[in-house]
DNA sequence: TTTT
DNA sequence: TTTT
């Protein structure tokens, strides 16, 4: 089938990450992101309107993010929508969108260090060009 | 500020969209937008999960979409993340999220004719290559 | 530093795509793929205009390419542009522009099977939400 | 056809952009985008790559970019990859290919202000949600 | 609620 | 809840 569900965000953290752990082992990381964007309204004046992303890593990513992600850091996320059913106290179905990060650059970090690209066990090519031999 | 809110999809109509007016008369366009993604669980099995998107479109875009969408057709859409607040019968904050979509390609339509693309007033340059006297 | 380079394709492969192997074994793909736009020109004609992208891919996705796909084929691949140098035959400069792919889906196939998705070793989160225990 | 063709770049100019017009009076802007990528080498050395894009804008958005952008500047760039042929003194084929820019933000200016958001002709829809009368 |  |  055709389809595509592709996410890219480029944003601040409100808080710092919060790691969990399923019962397997495997790491969870869930904090929320900032972007803004500025408009002008009908009075031509500009106004900042700030959206809040509630993002979620897995495994290794996730690890990374809780080891050098804080509040404040600039981060860039790219992964796909996805909502999840739940049900309130009163059981009432209840729906909370997330986006789901397959691939993270930090563009600032606790230390303010430089950036870092990593992704979900994704691996530059071992070769560059200048090693290809044709 | 250096902010980024993209999001790209392709799915299909669940149902035919709906188009509706404010009150100064700008058309506004909803339906809801299916993307599938196939995965192995964890007995190896394939299986199919489907993302349900809530598509909103505006102006120009929201009068095309209802004019040459409907239910089943496929469609590319571009635009950015949102969440709205609202309050619901018992006074409870609730949140929707949904896309508010730019840009919008039909890959095929009601009568499964030629994909045609669109953008929010956006003009393709007047000229092209050819016409470059440098 | 704050950097991105992004980019994504939809389209068909004008011909079977070469896989060829480095010194060390590592798997390079290559082919050409068309994406194509339609527009009006200033007589208000409907045009069609064909880009060629020459895309490589590396490694087990180099590999799954050259399995899978053939001329044709209609394929979604996503990765970063790249810029070789080289000389040629008179000892001047040339510029090759490559899409070096880190994802790939099939939308068709050589059997016209299922779409399957693949990127550079990157894997599902092994647990789905479903899963997790808070 | 089901056809996309979409580039997202975030860099730094590497000279101030160049602004020329057609014969008809639509500006036509030119410049060099700098991404940057940091990879490790086969001896685990950290490594800097810089890839340059020739990036090309219209009309408005050429006009924008020959005023506030300059060397240095930090810009978003979403368009689409074109390649043109040519041929040089030889009389032989050569061929160029070029970022056509659709969408533009500025992360730093000619004066460092703050960013701003611009799009060929694009509109922000005329009115926010809280105008929605349903 | 779509589609293959 | 971020940031400029």
């Amino acid at each position: 089938m055709s389809s595509l569900n592709k996410v890219i965000l480029i944003g601040r953290l409100g808080k710092d990450p919060e790691v969990r752990f399923t019962a397997s082992g495997t790491a969870v990381c869930n904090f929320s992101l900032a972007t803004s964007e500025t408009f002008k309204d009908k009075s031509g004046e500009k106004q900042e309107k700030t959206e809040w992303h509630n993002i979620q890593l897995w495994s290794k990513l996730a690890e990374i993010a809780g080891e050098y992600l804080a509040k404040g850091a600039l981060v860039y996320i790219e992964g796909r929508i996805q909502t999840r059913k739940w049900q309130d106290n009163s059981g009432a179905d209840r729906y909370t969108t997330e986006i789901v990060g397959m691939q993270m650059q930090m563009l600032s970090s606790k230390n303010e260090g430089r950036s870092e690209s990593v992704a979900g066990d994704q691996e530059e090519p071992p070769f560059r060009d200048d090693d290809i031999p044709f």
